[in-house]
DNA sequence: CTGGATCCCCGGTGATACTG
DNA sequence: CAGTATCACCGGGGATCCAG
């Protein structure tokens, strides 16, 4: 990307600051979109979660027990977020032992391609990640 | 802990199909890293950070602007977060106003690109996701 | 089995003031 | 200009108990 004159999408901000010059703004409603969808992904649990479902469909105390370190509470939180996004179903088997079903949805599938990718990033480089914050820390010293 | 007491399950492994294509890393210790990692990306603020600065070095009162939102104070804290995983650098110059430019490293630049790729489907998908939050949101009245 | 409700601790985050 | 220090708030997240 060229430094001279950088891209001004939309810094229609109604509150603009008085820079007086129009700063490029990345606070356009894609912007927050993308930033809300990444916080969605880089969540502690989504991805442990999104992970479990890519094998099928899974039940409630199936996915606690795939993810052992999450707790009851937070696999129901995560589950009602990724659901409120469209991401994963919940079915339910209205049986004498109550029966949910999670499972991903095609969005959900269509998300883990991306996901994968960056996944795979950090697999690759994360022995440069940690060797960067050893130096870092050494030299905190 | 996780000191499941059932006896030997037959092969219902959770997520051990092996699709090639995506993550095949569900119980490893890089699991963790790659959550690290995630973290760090779906961070508040590190995407914006990194954005600000794929145009070239920035100064720190270069990326307030940039980032209006952002407190002085979290500026310093997510610089300091991507300068120790090695994803920038950051360079001083002893001049009497002091200066300190922040640049993306080749780590941090081949870091973008996977980013880019989750940031494309977001913004190609934000739109089903409000949809989807916008039924369930309904839904649950 | 699948959750909801409650208690409580801890860390992330902003606001503000100060410094080299 | 580029931070550091301090305070205060709030929500994330675990533990636990209860319900359908």
């Amino acid at each position: 990307m060229e430094t001279a004159t950088r891209p001004a999408q939309e810094g229609t901000l109604p509150s603009d600051r008085d820079t007086g010059v129009t700063l490029e703004v990345h606070d356009a409603p894609q912007c927050s979109a993308v930033n809300d969808i990444l916080a969605r992904v880089g969540d502690k649990w989504s991805v442990r979660v999104v992970m479990a479902l890519e094998g099928g469909s899974r039940r409630f105390n199936q996915l606690r027990r795939d993810i052992p370190a999450i707790s009851q509470r937070m696999l129901t939180r995560t589950l009602r977020l990724l659901e409120r996004d469209g991401l994963v179903s919940r079915t339910v088997t209205p049986s004498v032992p109550p029966r949910v079903d999670y499972a991903l949805t095609p969005l959900g599938e269509s998300l883990c391609d991306p996901v994968a990718r960056l996944g795979n990033w950090a697999i690759a480089n994360i022995g440069r990640v940690e060797a960067a914050r050893a130096v870092f820390d050494g030299e905190q010293d």
